[in-house]
RNA sequence: GGUCUGUUCGUCUAGGGGUCUAGGACACCGCCCUUUCACGGCGGCGACACGGGUUCAAAUCCCGUACAGACUACCA
């Protein structure tokens, strides 16, 4: 049989970093065994779900490169189905009316009132004293009849134990005692996640349910149903959490943007890179490589190499360098240098175009120039937005200087004021302005002044791209040209700052 | 509160009783290379949560404790 495995967000916010190697993992496993990776929808929480997340977890999906093999399941379209199976398990015995009014949450924090009600609770309550459990059917169908309204509840039997065994977390007992006679149906005839969840993965045929450890106690219930139901469950892998730096949630209400896929995308990330990334988050092959393409992950990946313990993503809002995890940065800027340059491009030219500095040339007459100075100036770049940024001025003359750059490199050596227009002039009568020619009159140029070179040539790096650092001098010259270079050095906007 | 799970450098991690004076990567620091910065090279800083066992031997096995996380909804 081969796998089916799903990817299953709910649209209430953009896809976050977790969601993200989630539908990673999922990936991986699918190409991996040659199966089917999916895309399940779950907006079935009508308040929260909106048009909005849904685009942007597409997008941060399309981003990330993951397409899924059939066209996505909507989980709101088989709510019929959800109940269709309630209703059998009423008719069948395995699930109860339960006529309790529906109690109303409480204002404050839902999560807290839930622990203290457990706690209150706490040795008194057994999960089964619910009154209409035993009910029997004829009171219980008269009740309906008349009109009033019931919730669906799972009837768990008075003993026994769900046991799974985890392809991550091993084998995990739960006692039926700590299971509570679960709601399938609201008392208003909508389906609940549980529920949900179980029918569609049964309708998809999903072989393998690979989702966060979060929904490790979940699983229980889920496998009650199964068992309700006459199916048989699928194999669970969870997934350790990735949290925030102090071992704290990550979440979008407090850590903001840093957690959203598109935040990546937008700051310049290159997908390969972050997937690479975010497959070393909770997950190793063993061995001291770091850098994966693709089909090496799709060939080494493996379920049982998956992680117990949760991660950190480690950022520090506070910093513009460590903004975010410094290993992902790192990552981003070794596949921008070491990605052959064909597949670079594409890249460097939606950033081009998106910072208004592309020119159709660059893919036509300046072709060759275009690919030589992305080379060059590639190699100390983190992101794509740097060749927008630090990369301006080989492609604009609208670039900025940076202050520092022009007191220490040219404010300082007020004699270089006169000097550079002078090695303009020198460059001028050149026929050919290549390294090695420019080199040889930048020397001489030196020497008849007395100057040291690493003087003339850091004022001229500033002077031609307004900054202190970038690639060699020399190289600067060659792909600027000789018209520009001779341009650059002349000009006094520099020195006015 | 209860149930379950986890705990190796700041972070990601290797490690599954002896090869561990615990390896790698990122970050940080220093040196080299260099006209600058980066890259690269070399080096440094830096961890087995704690306490008990078991064993000739424990980061590795067992038990406690601490801490962290998840769940404990007519949310998903």
């Amino acid at each position: 049989m081969t796998t089916r495995v799903r990817f299953a967000p709910s649209p209430t916010g953009y896809l976050h970093i977790g969601s993200a190697r989630t539908a990673l993992f999922n990936y991986l496993y699918a190409r991996h065994t040659g199966g089917k990776f999916l895309l399940r929808v779950e907006d079935t929480d009508r308040q929260r779900s909106t048009e909005e997340s849904l685009q942007s977890i597409l997008e941060g999906l399309k981003w990330l490169g993951f397409a899924p093999d059939e066209e996505i399941v909507f989980q709101s379209n088989n709510a019929d189905k959800h109940r269709a199976a309630a209703l059998k398990l009423l008719e069948e015995g395995k699930a109860y009316r339960d006529f309790t009014p529906k109690a109303e949450p409480t204002d404050k924090n839902i999560k807290d009132s839930i622990a203290e009600k457990a706690r209150q609770n706490q040795g008194e309550k057994s999960m089964r004293d619910n009154e209409y459990r035993d009910l029997s059917k004829a009171e219980s169908d008269e009740r309906a009849a008349k009109g009033e309204p019931f919730a669906i509840r799972l009837k768990v039997a008075e003993s026994g134990k769900t046991s799974f065994e985890d392809a991550v977390y091993g084998l995990n007992e739960r006692d039926y005692s700590e299971t509570e006679d679960l709601v399938l149906l609201r008392s208003d005839g909508h389906p609940l996640y549980n529920l949900a969840v179980v029918c569609d993965d049964i309708e998809m045929e999903i072989t393998d349910v690979i989702r966060g450890q979060d929904h490790l106690t979940n699983t229980h219930k889920q496998i009650l149903i199964y068992e309700a139901l006459g199916e048989k469950p699928p194999r669970f892998a969870h997934l350790p959490l990735i949290l925030a730096p102090g071992g704290k949630k990550l979440s979008k209400r407090i850590h903001g943007e840093i957690v959203s896929m598109t935040t990546y995308r937008d700051a310049g990330f290159l997908p390969e890179a972050f997937r690479n990334f975010l497959a070393l988050l909770g997950w190793s092959a063993g061995e001291e490589q770091e850098i994966y393409k693709l089909d090496e992950l799709i060939e080494k990946f493996s379920l049982d190499r998956i992680h117990k313990s949760n991660a950190t993503f480690n950022f520090d809002p506070t910093s513009a360098k460590h903004w975010t995890d410094d290993k992902a940065i790192w990552m981003n800027a070794e596949y921008i240098r070491a990605e052959p340059l064909e597949k670079l491009l594409p890249s460097v030219k939606a950033e081009l175009k998106s910072a208004k500095l592309w020119r159709d040339e660059y893919e036509d007459d300046d072709k060759a120039w275009f690919e030589k100075t992305v080379d060059l100036i590639r190699e100390r770049f983190f992101t794509l937005k740097d060749f927008s940024t630090q990369g301006r001025a080989y492609f604009s003359e609208d670039f900025d200087f940076d202050e520092k750059a022009v007191q220490k490199n040219l404010k300082k050596f007020p004699d270089l004021q006169k000097w550079l227009p002078e090695l303009a002039e020198k460059f001028e009568p050149m026929e050919s302005f290549t390294h090695d020619e420019i080199e040889a009159v930048v020397k001489d140029f030196t020497e008849e002044k007395g100057a040291k070179l690493g003087v003339i040539m850091n004022g001229a790096r500033t002077l031609l791209t307004g900054l202190a650092v970038g690639p060699s001098m020399l190289a600067i010259f060659e792909t600027l040209g000789k018209e520009k270079s001779v341009m650059r050095l002349k000009s006094q906007i520099g020195w006015n700052l």
